[in-house]
Order: C-alpha cells, then structure tokens, then sequence
DNA sequence: AGTATATGTGAAGGATCTTTCAGTTTTGGA
DNA sequence: TCCAAAACTGAAAGATCCTTCACATATACT
C-alpha cells in the first residue's frame, strides 16, 4: 500500500453504534455543505458544524479532509457500479437492444436518485484522491458491460471493451450535463428515450445479419 | 450586470505590448500549475512565480484569483465554441453521416490540440465561476448544432435542439474520460471512429426513408 | 456500582492564502 | 534628453483553514 493511499484511508473503525451514526452525519453533511458552499469552503469545521459533533470526532475517523471527502465519494461510486454490475450480469444473452435500455435505466436511476448529491460529488471526483476513484469504478463498469457486451446472440463486438467504455461515457456524459444544470429546459423529459436511442443505435451497429428482418451492418 | 459577474471581470485592459505578454504568461502559467499542483494549491503566489512576474502586477489585471482562472477558462472555452460553430455553419445542408464526422474532427481536434490544458480545465469548470462559463458555451455550440442537424437533408429531427444536446454531450464524455485518463489502453486508438459510428448510427436514426437505398427509420 | 474502553469536545498552534499599497522601474512621446 | 503614464515589485496585514491534544462524557461489561 502507497503512503498516498493510507493517507486517504479511515482512521478507525466505529464499534458503538453511536459512532456509526457520526459518520453517517459527516457523509451526509459533507454532501450539504459541498452544496451550500463549493468545494473550497468545504472545510472540517464546517462540515463537524453542520453535522452536529466536533471537529475533533471528524479526526477520529478521518486522518484529514480529502479522506472524508474520499470516502462519501467511495460511497457513492460504489453504489453506482453496483446498480451497473447488476444489470450487466442480470441481462447476459439478451438482445442488445434490452441490454441498452436496461443499463440506461439502470445508470439513471441511481444517479437521479439523490440529483443533489450527484452533483456535488463531481467536484470530488476531480481532485487528487478522486480520480483514482473514479478510474477505479470505470474500469469495474466497463468490465461489467464488456461481458455483457460479449454475450449478445445478436451482435458481435470486435472490441467489446472500447465500446463498453464509449457507452458507459456517452451516458455519462449526458447526465453530467444535466445534472450540472448545463442543458436546454427539454432535455430530462427527453433524457431516457433519447440515450435508449443512442446506444440502441451503436449496438445496432455492430448486429449480426438477421436472416429473417432487414438488420444491417451499417458503416459509416 | 450583477456584483458576483463584475467580481469575475479583468480589471484593466493591456496598454503596452509588455502588459499583453504579462498576461499570456500568466495564462500559461495558471494551466501549468494547475497540472502540477492541482486546483487548491493553485495559487496567485504560485502562479505569479511561474510566470516569472510578482503577484502585485497578477492583481492589476485580474480582481481575484478566481477571475484569473475564469479569464482561462473562458479563453479556452471560447476556442472550442468556435471551432464547433465554424463546422456547424459549413457542413449546413449536408448528409447527417458527414456532420457527424465533421463535427467529431473539429471537436477532437481542439480539444486535444493541448490535451494537458483541456485537462487541467475540468477543475475550474466545476467550480463557481466555470460552471456559468461552460453554461454559456454549450448554449452556443447546441444552438449551432441544432441549426446544423435541421438542415439536414436526409434527416428530420422532431426536436433538433434535444438531439444536438445530447449528441454534444455523448462527445464530451467519452472525450473526458479519455483527458483524464479514466479509460481503457486501446481507448484513444478508437476514439475518432467510434465517436463517429456513435453520432452516425443515432442521427441515422431519425432518418428520412430513402427510395433507392434501404436507409430504415429504426425503432428501439 | 465500578472500571476499561469508546467516543466526543473545542481552544489554539502552525501553516497557507489572498490581497493591498507605497515605492521602484520601464516605456513612449515631447 | 526628460517626464508623465504604464507597469512592476514584494513585504506584510488580515483571514481562513487544518490538525492536534489534553480533557470530558458515554457505553458496555463485570
């Protein structure tokens, strides 16, 4: 384990349950203040503040700032490629089309189910300890969608992998955008139907000649 | 204007040639730490160093530190929004498969002409200032867009301008990844040709029925 | 009840950062 | 050459912020 690493992990474990609602308090107050305040006025003080204990209790359980931070982002990612995982794996041999519309649910779902934290964790996720994070999880993602990808009956993928990454990104992507507020009025209503058409349509792409309907391989 | 817009603005326009290389050097400077040292460390002392000036004359042009990396950003921003409005304007009245690629060309192309600058980026984009900035360009480049995509011959979008919000955005995302280096090794050999089967098999979409050809308006 | 352990407290030291300003140097033109 | 305007300088004041630590309180268990 890098020294960079242990800097950015928990200090110690809670055993009471008291403790573990502390945390519980911090992660949720780390998300409101990085709301309220931005990334820069996120500091300890106000973070121990607004969760309702002392600064001091922050430090039992995280040797500095950047590891809170790291851990609600953690927590966050985690439940997001677990929601992917999931689907991937529950969606094996199906046809491609079921597959894009089941992540795209899938993705949206947890990530619109709390938009506000969402939002305040990208921040996060840019810093030092938040990259590597985020590479981390992309790659258990892309791993999950490339099997899935791989086992389509209608389709094959001669890179599965480079296309599980350019779709999990240009799902991304949209919903980064909306949720940052970058975005025409229209754009959520039309949000799903409108990713189920893009990747539906990139899956298409890579179809294998049907016998019977009129698939084709497109090139473009 | 409102207080917070004022707070952002230069404070004093360039007179002397030397005063104009003053603040090109700042510039670069402001990217180069802002690589180096990562947005909190990024500082007016540590900038001011790097461009080899004092931190007294960073302050004669700019009001703040945040103006500074706004000031950056925007110049940045503004070099991509032209680039994009400059494709969208020439490839009017084309077919849908050479916007696609044109747009994805000039977009790639800017964006990884300096790949460590667009990286660098990211950071001051999410903060307070940059969120506004990278409202305001996206406006523009999903206006130019749409303008494109509803002179499409071959094509009719019920709602141009969701289309080229999201086509803008599917773009942007697996783009970033790959800037900050969330991706795959075989990820930037395929980017420009998977981007473009990815734009081209979802504007095929919306395709109108050609007579001689067996282009199909899919449904997914 | 008594004790060991877990948890919580918050003032204060030390480290940066931001921003100013009184004074110096450079430039362009008379 | 000489001066007024433009540009530059950098030490220092003021404002946070991070983190620690000596001490207080709560909990679990005997």
């Amino acid at each position: 384990m890098s020294t960079l690493a242990a800097a950015l992990k928990p200090r110690k474990s809670p055993v009471q349950a008291r403790s573990a609602a502390t945390i519980d308090a911090l992660h949720i107050a780390a998300v409101q203040v990085l709301t309220r305040e931005g990334l820069s006025r996120c500091t300890t003080t106000r973070i121990a503040a607004r969760a309702g204990i002392s600064v001091g209790s922050l430090y039992q359980y995280y040797p500095n700032r950047d590891a809170l931070l790291a851990a609600v982002l953690e927590r966050h990612l985690d439940g997001v490629a677990g929601a992917v995982d999931r689907v991937c794996r529950e969606h094996r041999g199906k046809p491609v089309s079921e597959m894009a519309s089941a992540l795209i649910g899938a993705f949206l779902a947890v990530k619109l189910r709390d938009p506000k934290e969402s939002k305040a964790l990208y921040a996060v996720a840019g810093e030092r300890g938040g990259a590597a994070l985020v590479a981390r999880m992309q790659g258990r993602m892309v791993e999950a969608i490339t099997a899935m990808l791989e086992s389509a009956p209608d389709a094959r993928f001669d890179d599965a992998a480079v296309t599980a990454a350019i779709s999990l990104n240009a799902m991304v992507g949209p919903v980064r955008a909306f949720l940052e507020g970058h975005a025409p009025p229209k754009f959520e209503a039309g949000l799903h139907a409108q990713l189920v058409q893009l990747l539906g349509a990139y899956f298409q792409t890579y179809a294998l000649a049907a016998p019977s309907r009129n698939g084709r391989r497109a090139t473009f």
